[in-house]
DNA sequence: ATAGTTATGGATTGATCGGTTCAAAACTTG
DNA sequence: CAAGTTTTGAACCGATCAATCCATAACTAT
């Protein structure tokens, strides 16, 4: 009854949270996001209520693609727990490879957004924290299964490992925003591994 | 032979560092840092020149601090190695305990400024570059110590422990900034140092 | 005192910010 | 085709951005 949008929004969505993704949600003007999803202005405040809005949809989206695909791996019954652990980490470390610009690693959109909004922006602190709530529980998991394996036997309890897990991940990804490359990621990934089998 | 300065321009660099540690380097404006020093507009600029410089300064200033007291722990001769990165990772959870804002951790400035800068601001860059470098050296020079003195039995090469170490202050400080509380920061010191006794 | 120099506060710059408005274009439905 | 609805692009909004300018105040050295 009306005229179609000539546009995806979720290609759009994608377009945006790569431009935050690269650029941080203050140095990303509306302009930047004209430009990187080939919309007007007019089609991105009619779709999208604000530039935050937007932020945080893109935000979603990430979590929604990057963290899905990481709990799968750690939920894939074929393997051990540990190996899983182990596959997660080759899966984060494939990433911070992949995704570069300006000859740097992006790190992490979820990481990035702690560290830059999570202080003074509720909203996206509550995206992050279901976020991470729900990768503690997996990780909860799979450690318990790797108990009962034989693949984990470190004595502390699962939700110390699950944390310093998380934490390990995020430290990789600080790592190669600082210029690591990829060997010394996989060194890392090694260490880290060495103290769930303490 | 002309008017004096009527501020010290240290508590000037202290007040501005802890603005862009609070806020970020984007969302710290010019009138936030009149407002932070207590100087005007004139007296910055004519001290600094410009808002990145000054930036750089506050971050140099940062790392003096910071990075300097935490290497001190690091080769404190009383103690075993693995104690001393023990004592340095009380240091960190003490300082994301210490320097809050909005019932958030503000996290290292260096973490910050890797996250939000390092991949398009070159100078940025390489400030943290030479810190990271700094820190590792010192990081190997302890897991040597460590190794002769028995506190430290991994079989990892210095390097991977030294990088292993860095990086595990990086995901303690992400944690801190996604609302990890003391005691999980504690839990998340203790099974690092797991992994140095492998 | 006075000349010389710098520091300072306030006004001001052009550019860019996020966001709105509006008329014209484009489409669906009857 | 025509009525009705939404999308779209461009012009535009006040606010704020980093930075500069300038007149005056404040100080030192002679």
């Amino acid at each position: 009854m009306a005229r179609p949008r000539m546009f995806d929004e979720e290609r759009a969505l994608d377009a945006a949270m790569r431009t935050f993704w690269e650029k941080g949600y203050e140095a990303t003007s509306t302009q930047d996001l004209c430009e990187a999803t080939g919309l007007g202005r007019s089609s991105i405040y009619n779709t999208f209520k604000s530039k935050h809005d937007l932020f945080e949809r893109a935000l979603a989206y990430y979590i929604d693609t990057m963290t899905t695909a990481q709990l799968a791996v750690l939920e894939d019954p074929r393997h051990r727990a540990a190996d899983r652990i182990r596959a997660l980490f080759a899966m984060v470390v494939d990433g911070e490879t992949e995704h570069r610009a300006g000859g740097r690693s992006l790190g992490c959109l979820t990481v990035n957004t702690t560290v830059e909004l999570a202080a003074r922006d509720s909203r996206a602190a509550a995206i992050l924290e279901r976020d991470t709530a729900r990768r503690l529980t997996v990780l909860r998991a799979v450690i318990d299964e790797g108990r009962r394996d034989g693949s984990i036997t470190s004595q502390r309890d699962a939700e110390a490992l699950a944390r310093f897990i998380n934490a390990a991940i995020g430290g990789m990804r600080i790592s190669s925003q600082g210029g690591a490359d990829r060997t010394t990621l996989e060194s890392i990934a090694e260490v880290t591994l060495d103290a769930l089998t303490h």
